[in-house]
DNA sequence: GCTTTGTTCCTTTTT
DNA sequence: GGAACAAAGC
């Protein structure tokens, strides 16, 4: 290996080996983006490693499960199978681990549920219930992200009571009563053993604080501390690596001010602006050269972020070719912009040979990947949305491992809601009301309630069925402690008739439910098969299941695809082809950011990571009509448009289907001139919509990219279908009407869809082609 | 009680 | 455009 070392410390610059060797004392990187950071941080652990340093000494913290992963592959690569020993994940999953073998001393069993987001909400939504606020006041989302904010922020609902100006923020926001749910939400959080997210963090700190001997641990265990992505460290966090690095002091930062895109969880870019001053002695070092854009694609991002106030000098350069112009397109709707993104994919592919899994489609908002699936699919290019639900979330699956997490935790209230009545056994809303009320009246847990129905509800039909269930419970709580994760799973599947119920469905949904259980089973027998898993336990697996997004899903399947995702995705990924689209105003700019300056900087850097993630080349679109809400929209361009180099730039005025102009330079101001040009266009276009309506007639959508067959026409009128007849959706494919109604304003088919399974729908004629008849 | 029909509200971004 | 809820209908 130490041969080999050397091979690989030849490929660095000097500055990045200089970060490499620099292992003592407190270290700072900043690494702009594409400057081989990642390698960087690889090659550093990777050295560590190589002077003796055991790997369980190192301890490395990054935000996502992917980094992690893919270093620790690295890693592997260099020094081999030992890199299995470092302590590297993200900051919740080493916490919650920790947290598994120090939570006692706080009152939490090694079985503590991890609460998710819906979880979190659904208790919150209780809480409201039981103290009778209403929900449209104390929004469920806003409770929850106000709660966690404080969190975040180390502050306790004890400390938040105090506080004066909370309170006076809460009075003003007519929430006075907020401290209350905060307290409430804790309480009730501790009474079912179960942290959320924050709790991982905010427990951590409580731990270090009052229990000076772990925090002495772990301070001495951790000889090495490193953070990726620093600049995204909330305060939360930040005081647990400090804390951890003490002792020895070693700690190094790897991280971008320019890359702060995560304020809205807590982030505090303070923390990479200020690390001098905590660290008299830190050594800083710079990459500056980015290895990954063309040139122009470098100055045009060095241009966006130099409207930041704050933000540590550096400056990015590149030794590649320049490159293409950035392609500005503007388009007049968004379902223009999508056909025009995708006819430009399939150029593009045809022209250099390019797969599609050059490509990225990059957008601010989750709701944005319609078009762009609709228009990708016309064309028969494969793609792939990341984000979105994730497998762990869809029903079914949630459902099962609620049962799991109840067998595990019998104090889980959150599990235990989701399945009492699950398959149905006759429990409703109310008997769950009188059970926890009954629980709440004698000071005891749920489950005491449940193992004694006769004493606290008297005796009934419903008293047999809990008591039924519990003995159901006890049952899997037992086999989940004699026997390994896949057997007690399958055991529990079976034996809660979850599974039979999804046999017995046989719609296509239904079947594809029935399998979505079976893979949860298969990925369980994963788990339990790993050779080097020590605790092959259910409980285990769901610690390391509750923690997962939907970017940590290993995909088995196609990989050629162009990527769909939002812009915070797309972080720490690379393309050739990168496609940021919808660069309208309000939207990106998000408008809810808008509040101040600092969000405006934010929401740039956001823009910054969205143009750098570009090798070769840069496309940024808008549409100057948006359906949203189902109602169509003007828009205005995003002013970052007007922040550009436009000595870089090349725009692409889309007057019509199919009709382009190109110009390839804009002077004086740009965007409102572009606006004035296009409202006599939207004019006309509205003009004549009114016209249609008029007639009462929708026009046929324009389809310049023609792949059906001359049979297909579109259905103008309700009365131009029948049942039986055979249609295409222009989402879901092909399909069979099975029922029509048409009644009242909005009318409706059933339709059975080849793909999908039955799919009821509002009308909306102009997504509808006729097949046959 | 369950299914069908009508209405409302929604949209940041994620561990 | 669609999820989530509410109301109406069987």
């Amino acid at each position: 290996m130490e041969k080999h070392f050397t091979d690989y410390l030849a490929v660095l610059n000097e500055p990045q080996r200089n970060a490499v060797l620099h292992t003592e004392g407190p270290l700072m990187i900043i690494a702009g983006a594409g400057s081989g950071k990642t390698r960087v941080l690889t090659y550093r652990i990777a050295w560590l490693m190589q002077q003796g340093i055991e790997p369980f000494n190192i301890l490395a913290l990054t935000f996502t499960n992917k980094a992690a992963r893919e270093m620790r592959q690295r890693i592997e690569q260099v020094v081999g199978h030992e890199a299995r020993n470092l302590w590297m994940g993200t900051f919740h999953s080493i916490f919650a681990k920790i947290l598994r073998i120090e939570g006692h001393r706080l009152g939490y069993t090694a079985d503590f549920t991890i609460y998710d987001t819906d979880d979190a909400k659904s208790l919150i939504k209780t809480i409201l219930n039981e103290m009778g606020l209403d929900e449209k006041v104390y929004k469920v989302s806003w409770v929850l992200s106000r709660i966690s904010a404080a969190k975040n922020r180390l502050i306790s609902w004890q400390e938040y009571m105090r506080n004066p100006i909370f309170l006076a923020e809460d009075t003003e926001a007519a929430k006075p009563k907020l401290g209350q749910v905060y307290k409430q939400y804790v309480q009730r959080c501790f009474k079912a053993n179960a942290m959320d997210f924050d709790d991982l963090l905010f427990n951590t700190n409580v731990l270090f604080r009052d229990y000076l001997d772990v925090l002495h641990k772990y301070q001495h265990k951790f000889r090495y501390v490193l953070v990726d992505e620093f600049q995204d460290t909330n305060l939360a966090q930040y005081l647990i690596t400090k804390n951890l690095a003490a002792v020895h002091q070693n700690i190094c930062v790897v991280g971008d001010d320019a890359q702060s895109i995560y304020a809205f969880r807590g982030a505090d870019i303070q923390n990479i602006l200020n690390f001098a001053k905590d660290y008299p002695d830190l050594v800083t070092v710079k990459l500056e050269q980015n290895y990954r854009s063309t040139k122009r694609i470098v100055q045009v991002a060095n241009r966006v972020i130099a409207h930041n106030r704050d933000q540590l000098h550096k400056t990015v350069w590149t030794d590649n070719e320049e490159g293409e112009p950035i392609d500005i397109i503007r388009a007049a709707t968004d379902n223009d912009e999508g056909r025009l993104i995708a006819s430009s994919i399939f150029e593009l592919k045809m022209r250099h040979q390019a797969s599609n899994a050059d490509f990225a489609i990059l957008y601010r908002t989750n709701a944005q990947s319609r078009t762009f699936e609709e228009a990708l699919r016309k064309l028969g290019i494969k793609y792939k949305i990341y984000g979105g639900l994730s497998f762990y979330q869809r029903k079914e699956i949630k459902d099962l491992i609620a049962y799991f997490r109840f067998a595990v935790n019998q104090r889980d209230e959150e599990a235990f809601r989701r399945i009492i009545n699950l398959p149905k056994r006759g429990i409703g809303e109310s008997t769950v009301q009188k059970i926890v009320v009954a629980a709440i009246e004698h000071n005891l847990a749920i489950w005491d309630v449940l193992c004694n129905v006769e004493k606290y509800l008297g005796k009934s039909r419903i008293g047999v069925a809990i008591a039924d269930f519990a003995t159901m419970i006890k049952d899997f709580s037992f086999t989940i402690a004699q026997k390994d994760a896949y057997e007690a799973a399958s055991y529990i599947a079976k034996t809660s008739g979850l599974l039979r119920e999804l046999f017995e469905d046989k719609t296509v949904e239904g079947r594809a439910r029935y399998d979505n259980v079976q893979e949860l089973l298969n990925a369980i027998k994963e788990f339990t098969d790993a050779p080097d898993r020590q605790d092959k336990t259910l409980s285990a697996f769901l610690q390391e299941v509750s923690l997962l997004t939907s970017a940590d899903e290993t995909d088995k399947e196609d990989t050629d695809t162009v990527s769909l995702m939002t812009i915070h995705q797309a972080k720490g990924l690379e393309f050739k082809y990168v496609y940021v689209v919808g660069m309208e105003e309000d939207l990106f700019p998000s408008q809810m950011m808008l509040a101040s300056r600092a969000d405006l900087e934010e929401e740039r850097r956001l823009f910054y990571v969205a143009i750098t993630r570009a090798q070769k080349k840069l496309t940024l679109s808008y549409a100057l009509q948006r359906y949203r809400f189902g109602n169509l929209r003007p828009c205005e361009p995003s002013r970052f448009l007007d922040e550009l180099d436009h000595r870089h730039v090349r725009i692409s005025h889309i007057l019509r289907e199919g009709f382009v102009d190109n110009t390839s330079q804009i002077r004086g101001n740009a965007a409102s001139k572009i606006v004035a040009e296009n409202e006599s266009f939207l004019h006309k276009k509205m003009q004549q919509k009114a016209y249609e309506t008029f007639l009462n007639k929708t026009t046929p959508p324009a389809r310049p990219y023609i792949h059906q067959p001359s049979t297909h026409f579109v259905a103008s009128n309700p009365s131009d279908l029948r049942e039986g007849m055979r249609v295409e959706h222009a989402k879901f494919g092909f399909g069979k009407i099975i029922k029509l109604d048409s009644q009242g304003a909005n009318r409706r088919a059933v339709i059975l869809f080849d793909q999908v399974g039955e799919k009821t729908l509002l009308l909306n004629f102009a997504k509808l082609m006729i097949v046959e008849k």
